[in-house]
DNA sequence: AATAGTTGATATTTATAAATATCAACTATA
DNA sequence: TATAGTTGATATTTATAAATATCAACTATT
């Protein structure tokens, strides 16, 4: 009897909710926002909302600054190391005029992408986003693509 | 008329003289090996000596925390995700054993690899060292691996 | 053999990233 | 329609990573 997988993906948190849960402020939630490192939901009126799955990346997220002491900055450029551009299948000349591809600061999703193979698509629901930067995935990622 | 390769690559500096043309400390270049970052020669007694090519490596250490404001812990997060394993040919045994190919917050060449392909080699002298982690090489080697 | 520079280890200082606070305008909800 | 919570922007505080200083023992160089 497992959940469907959508199930932890609904948003049901607003950010001071969020906040409580994490023991953290809402200023700190807004900023990892603005720093690219995660992407909550927002309704037509603009306000934030977070699923359980916001919730436990936010704490991974903490544990990497807190716990293994790497600074924010640095978070970013490991997600800018995903090859997304394999993943989710840019054409070469999709790669070429794309600011993550050539990129090394700055995960994809905080770059406009309309006008490659992702389009509009919320990056939320991208396994770039979802998945592959998860907790630890990178490296695993790494590993699965190399030989 | 090209110099040889390792003509840069000749130790001449002290570590005096290194910290003097880095405008650095001695103790912030013995910090950044104990960190993992650099790999000086020691001659048999010990002392240190940096070549011209550890001087470009440390400048470009200084610009990633200075300029891009990533931590030590982050650059040493960013150099454990390049595929040593792949680079070095290590077999499927010789990776579950290794520390490297298993952590995700230390470079390859601060654990012990005497047991697998890289044996008593010194790291100065390996690619993965050399090479592969100069400054913003590991995004382009992850690109020359990736699909 | 004397001076200058080195070693590792521990303690201290400083620079700044991360977190928080404040603000006025706006939105949700009871 | 009144209260509580939200928004973005800017300013301030705090926590701590990075850098430096100190130490006694040791090594290089003149």
């Amino acid at each position: 009897m497992t959940e469907p997988k959508a199930a932890k993906d609904i948003p049901i948190y607003t950010i001071s909710a969020a906040a409580k849960i994490l023991d953290i402020s809402v200023h700190t939630l807004r900023m990892y926002e603005r720093e690219g490192l995660i992407v909550p939901f927002k309704k037509e009126s603009n306000q934030r909302l977070y699923s359980q799955e916001d919730i436990d990346r936010i704490n991974c997220i903490r544990n990497e600054i807190k716990e293994k002491k790497i600074s924010i900055n640095g978070i970013k450029t490991i997600y800018s190391m995903i090859p997304c551009w394999d993943i989710v299948k840019c054409t070469k000349k999709e790669r070429e005029k794309c600011g993550s591809f050539n990129g090394s600061n700055s995960p994809c999703w905080t770059y406009n992408h309309n006008l490659n193979v992702c389009g509009t698509k919320n990056c939320r629901d991208c396994i770039v986003y979802s998945q592959y930067s998860e907790c630890n995935n990178v490296k695993e990622l790494i590993k699965s693509i190399s030989k």
